[in-house]
DNA sequence: ACCCCTATGTTTAGCCT
DNA sequence: CAGGCTAAACATAGGGG
């Protein structure tokens, strides 16, 4: 619109490749947040149809802002880890103590509930309705039918994770030292709504 | 090369379009599984380093090995949720009572680390370390000097998810019923090395 | 199983509406 | 600020080692 004769050139100029670091432009990084956590929720939810692998994530928005993402179905995914079917490892079985335990829970009890999630998990559904075979699928019991209450006991019993034994693990075998760590400051973007107990990191 | 019969043409055939459903060849589904899988945790990685957010994600094979990643750096994300930072929501602040949490917590335990997950790891690293600026990156602990069991306390105490409450609002928009769900069945693929108590769900 | 290769489907950066 | 467009970058199916 301004002009400049750009001899009427409208193409837009394609992909362009981009550093892979933090944005700096702030509203580039924006957008580029909103393209591509869906992006990222779509490969969860094709690597869960395709596989049928289950998949549960959760991530914050440079703004703070949490996102939730689970797979084959809440009562499902929830139970595994409810009822501690985890049991792959046979690893060391070491003994650890409960570790805040309750405390943890309850400080990690609100989440934000995010339209993406909606959105993708709409999507998939879409998918299968568009094969017509949703049929096939059962519901042991239809999440429509919990309480809110029930959804938070459900969403705060759901996964627990690690790394840091990954981070470990990966020392012992490679011999590296830095566990890595990036530009994700508590506020980088422009978050205010979190505190970041910890001092760490600093940034760019 | 060793056979030219075949008009001197042995290029790949690329990329072929797949439809979204379950593989049925129990080959194929684990080669997919196999690239798809580091390419989610690619992705997560980049949205990490872009945008600055912060990931954390598990996710079974259809074998029923477990995966897990997490982003910033683990004692950051940790105590995140740890000191119970995850104060965005302004939603509604129900009280929830403490479910389960220390049984969960105990049976939560165990959990494998893979492979990919390091790699992943690694990954990252050599991104920052090829950008040279690996040094600027402090640590308020590293990971190397926690001791085997307080990396399970952290790993314990790491993340919990949920999307429950996502279908749950989904619903309430869209109107949709059925919260979706696919050939995730506990056994679906081959793995065996799950019980899956399912059914039992958290009522209360 | 993992890596390599290639062709091609898919994602997405930049720009516009 | 969400939606659309384009074209380049990227992920990955299929196949071989």
């Amino acid at each position: 619109m301004s002009s400049s004769s750009q001899a009427s050139s409208r193409k837009g100029k394609g992909r362009q490749k981009v550093a892979m670091e933090k944005i700096g432009n702030e509203k580039n990084l924006q957008v580029t947040f909103s393209k591509r956590h869906s992006g990222l929720l779509k490969k969860a939810s094709e690597l869960c149809t395709l596989t049928g692998a289950e998949v549960g994530m959760i991530f914050f928005s440079p703004s703070g802002k949490p996102f939730a993402f689970g797979h084959p179905d809440v009562n499902t995914v929830a139970d595994r880890f409810l009822t501690g079917n985890t049991r792959v490892l046979n690893h060391s079985e070491k003994v650890v103590q409960v570790y805040r335990s309750e405390k943890i829970i309850q400080q990690n009890l609100e989440l934000t509930i995010n339209e993406d999630v909606i959105e993708a998990e709409k999507r998939r559904q879409e998918e299968l309705e568009e094969k017509k075979k949703g049929s096939q699928y059962s519901f042991p019991r239809p999440i429509e039918e919990l309480s809110y209450e029930e959804l938070v006991q459900l969403r705060e019993s759901y996964a627990k994770f690690i790394q840091d034994v990954a981070v470990e693990t990966e020392k012992h075998k490679s011999g590296l030292v830095s566990p890595h760590l990036h530009g994700t400051k508590p506020d980088s973007g422009g978050g205010k709504d979190f505190s970041f107990a910890a001092g760490a990191s600093s940034s760019k």
